[in-house]
DNA sequence: TAGCGCCAAGTTATCGTTATCAGACCTTCT
DNA sequence: AGAAGGTCTGATAACGATAACTTGGCGCTA
């Protein structure tokens, strides 16, 4: 390869200075239109490709838009990202993604990672952090969005839910249709802070009505597997056998515990109640259909994305918006009457 | 926001030159370890952030490898990109990404967007392109890898499998275990080019067995939903009921599929055997597990990343790496003795 | 003690774009 | 006809880091 084509040398096929070609790939800027046209076919014609490093260098402007998730693999997170996506690329932003791996000290990594990158505004999953990450990302002078949580002290702005209130109304609804005797399965250790949340959410729901949350199966370290949900469930099916319902700390969890109780021959929901979070596809489409709760995991996106643009329009205080979470009555939860 | 802090202030600060700071940031330079330590407790007081964009324009090294692949919402290319992303890390290098859409017209837009960003490498995903991406990509000068497809004529590099050879597979292995009444469940559009690979696979197999390929069913535009899988079997066993095995273009169509045969009182395998593609969890997970096709969808990403690797460092005649796929045989289509 | 080599740190120019200011040219109006 | 205003284009410097080269100091050898 040979020294790459830059802008000099479409400038000079073309017979005009560099700072008209610069020009003819700006919008909105002052170029004949001739001009414009001609410029782009030459550099074309010579292979030339716009070297966005220099442009965001000299500008100050990356047009990027960091957001850090726990994994790439989670439809839940992948909606808010694709919500957000869509969103800021129609106003020329770009979203450039990180791992957390549900680990607070990794953030920490990645938000300063991230933040080499000098981008435009900052999405994290997530409302609890390490004491640095905070300190880089208020002295990073962007708009922040904490998302998935509603935090005691936010950063910047919030577009989240309670994950602990959730499990309040889940619980309600159980009790409802009868059963006390519930169970919560979820991760064995609080690297995931929300799945944390919704236990500890479950723990009190269960306490103010006055039953003794004793149990509390662990499934692994998060995210809780599909695999992992049904070995959970043979557990809990084993040990605790005259258990009435059971939460998943997701929806793939709990389809992995219904598929153990259709192995079994536990039938679901005569047997045994079965609920999730998440509002995955596959809670709708299996047999019996799971219930669940619906995070509206795309609007969050969509809603961090309009708060980044008006934020990076005219800067006012932090806001906070409460996402609505619906509790999705199906199949698996039905009344046994 | 006052001005941002650059190496300058973290040099007079410390009392170096702009240089000795930027050394103090590197790995293996010459620095005394003293004054590095002295150096970086500066920068870390002053909240001073390294600013990549600027090393990336002198150095002519960015760092990244592109990737592109349909959507962010699909476990196998996730799976991949997890691949991919980890052994790049342990590199130093790191992963961007984007969205095809199934579409070569968008990729065509995303290819040259992302080069753009200056990647040292680019993978993508399918062996499908437009010509002028293929223009673009072949005057980048950096290493090309094609993946999850044997194309005719690569770009550079490839790490792949036929799509259409895994379908002679799969129709051999049903009609062993007594079925030839074959249906084929996939997109209606060729955007997935995979997809419509693994169809006309499906076609060359039943044709090649004696049999006419008739039974194919259009599920929806490209990525087919559970739902759409679903509501394809639907028609299926309205309009075709001695169907006795159908093959569907990924194992979420397929589990649609299952569950709607399901509802309707359809035994699975007996009355209808079924198979899926990519190996979800979902596939070995449900009841009765489903026969699919195991791609190694993380292996790819891993050899890609390796022949990157070699590929920087010196830079051979272009590599075909054929990834080798299984059949899974599981329950849904067992024999029926 | 001269001479060589090595290490740590400094100097200068530069990566490829764009902000900014200035100038040329063309209308339009008084 | 000349001033005023608009449109288009050009010259220059700069964004914040690093490559490449240079310098100064020290230890070691002959």
């Amino acid at each position: 390869m040979q020294r790459a084509i830059t802008m000099k040398d479409v400038a000079k096929a073309a017979g005009v200075s560099v700072m008209t070609v610069s020009r003819a790939f700006k919008a909105d800027t002052s170029v004949r239109h001739e001009t414009r046209q001609e410029i782009r076919k030459v550099a074309e014609d010579l292979g030339y490709v716009f070297d966005s490093t220099a442009a965001n260098l000299r500008s100050q402007k990356t047009g990027f838009v960091a957001i850090t998730i726990p994994l790439i693999n989670n439809a839940n997170f992948a909606d808010t990202v694709g919500g957000l996506s869509d969103r800021l690329g129609e106003n020329g932003l770009q979203v450039i993604l990180g791992y957390t791996n549900y680990n607070i000290k990794e953030e920490e990594r990645l938000v300063e990672q991230l933040l080499r990158r000098r981008p435009e505004a900052m999405v994290l999953t997530g409302g609890r952090h390490t004491e640095r990450t905070r300190r880089l990302l208020n002295s990073s002078g962007i708009p922040i969005i904490e998302t998935w949580d509603l935090p005691s002290e936010p950063i910047g702005h919030v577009v989240g839910f309670s994950n602990a209130a959730t499990m309040q109304a889940m619980v309600e609804h159980l009790i409802t249709t009868g059963r006390r005797r519930i169970a919560f399965i979820g991760g064995d250790t609080d690297g995931d802070t929300r799945g944390a949340d919704r236990r500890r959410g479950f723990i009190a729901a269960m306490s103010s009505q006055g039953i003794e949350p004793t149990r509390l199966i662990g499934a692994g370290t998060p995210p809780i597997s599909m695999r992992e949900g049904a070995d959970a469930m043979g557990r809990l099916l084993t040990e605790m056998p005259d258990t009435e319902a059971v939460i998943c700390v997701s929806d793939l969890s709990a389809f992995g515990a219904m598929s153990e109780c259709q192995r079994r021959g536990v039938r679901v929901p005569e047997d045994i109640a079965i609920a999730g979070f998440g509002a995955y596809e596959i809670a709708d489409i299996c047999v019996p259909t799971i219930t669940t709760i619906d995070p509206h995991s795309r609007r969050i996106g969509e809603q961090a994305a309009e708060l980044i643009l008006s934020a990076l329009k005219s800067d006012r205080g932090p806001v906070c918006i409460e996402i609505e979470t619906n509790l999705v009555v199906r199949q698996s939860s039905m009344p046994t009457l």
